[in-house]
DNA sequence: ACTCAGTTCAAACGGCCGTTTGAATTGGAA
DNA sequence: TTCCAATTCAAACGGCCGTTTGAACTGAGT
């Protein structure tokens, strides 16, 4: 009795992802969730005890997700030259533009965070956030004077990581008036590379007079 | 048996101001805006037609402001040097951090609409929205070669204003950990001078290298 | 004093929301 | 086969939402 109640959770957090990262956690209503899911509507409280725990769920995998992953990766991103570094950071930052696949749609959902975070969300980032801005802080570092302070570095991340969400937050504003910009990988490259050498270059001009 | 209606349409529209700022247009509810305005729940619907009619006269009102107001003012920035220019033009963006006057208030509602714009927002913006960025492109442009593509220099403003938004944006985190910052006039400076020096470092280093 | 358009008001409406309920179904264990 | 716990299901619940209604009030114009 217990297959067809893995394949319902699965089947509710597959069209949750879907779903979250398109409209919100506000926007996605459980009603949506369940009718995507072709599951019945009382199964996402029986399974997850409601539209919080099933965000919550969905969170913590796509948190595993992305840290797991290259654009967080430590380890990848510390064995390339620090620009090399940069730009791979951008291109991670800005891939959710393509919105293909799985990765992009855990970025998404973390863009509607940050712009109105939810309570489910603060509480999770309340225990789980140290690691999130790690890697970009220790990007950021690898241009600073060794003796640079938290804050300013603290600061660094969150200023490189706001260059690159602005695009990805207001995707579909590049398809309109005056932009008129079909977003495709070659845009992305561009962009990435765009952003890249604007950030290496602000990151070293702040250094210098450091 | 004007001046009543006059006096309700303006204790609205200035509840509404600070409470869409504060929650946003999904977020503020009528019943809020009617019971921090002290008037009763109909007068929206009969004085505005109903919240969409509200929010786009708040809209429009805080739109003319913000495009009369200094930052976005092409005059005044002209007059200063390109450096000078950023960095007033940072420090506006910066401000509703602060929030304590009625711009900031402005920009914070902005701030929400760049996040999740709302059909009533991109209906305005649709009429409305040329004039927004033209500040911060001119801006940009004083920084890069006379011959940048109109498509770079976009991408440039929308660059500039990304550093600054997200800082407005994740306003709410700075207090938290592991940042424990104080958001007060001094803090708005340093950063104020923080980005503007990562902005012009991006700026001519892109610009040298194109 | 009377009228009447402009304005306020309390109450209700219909709709969507997340959640709960209790009965029906399912499939392995006894 | 019988039982039972796990799971599904249709239906309903209570709450908040934006909006509508129709009556009550107000004060300037006649």
């Amino acid at each position: 009795m217990t297959r067809p109640a893995e394949y319902t959770r699965h089947s509710i957090i597959k069209a949750a992802v879907d779903l979250f990262a398109e409209k919100g956690f506000e926007g996605a209503s459980v009603r949506d969730i369940v009718t995507k899911a072709c599951v019945n509507q009382a199964a996402i409280n029986y399974h997850f005890k409601g539209k919080d725990g099933l965000y919550l769920e969905v969170l913590k995998t796509a948190f595993e997700k992305l840290t797991d992953h290259a654009g967080f990766d430590p380890d990848k991103l510390t064995s390339l030259s620090r620009e090399e570094a940069l730009r791979s950071f951008v291109y991670q930052q800005l891939r959710p533009l393509l919105f293909r696949d799985e990765m992009s749609r855990y970025i998404r959902m973390f863009a509607w965070e940050s712009a109105h975070p939810t309570k489910v969300f603060r509480k999770f980032m309340a225990t789980n956030s140290a690691s999130y801005l790690t890697a970009a802080v220790d990007l950021v570092r690898r241009f600073l004077p060794p003796g640079t302070q938290k804050r300013a570095a603290l600061c660094g991340a969150i200023w490189l990581m706001g260059q690159c969400s602005i695009f990805v937050r207001n995707r579909e504003l590049f398809a309109q008036e005056p932009f008129s910009i079909a977003i495709d990988e070659p845009f992305v490259d561009e962009l990435t590379e765009l952003i890249t050498r604007l950030a290496i270059g602000g990151l070293r001009h702040a250094s210098a007079a450091a």
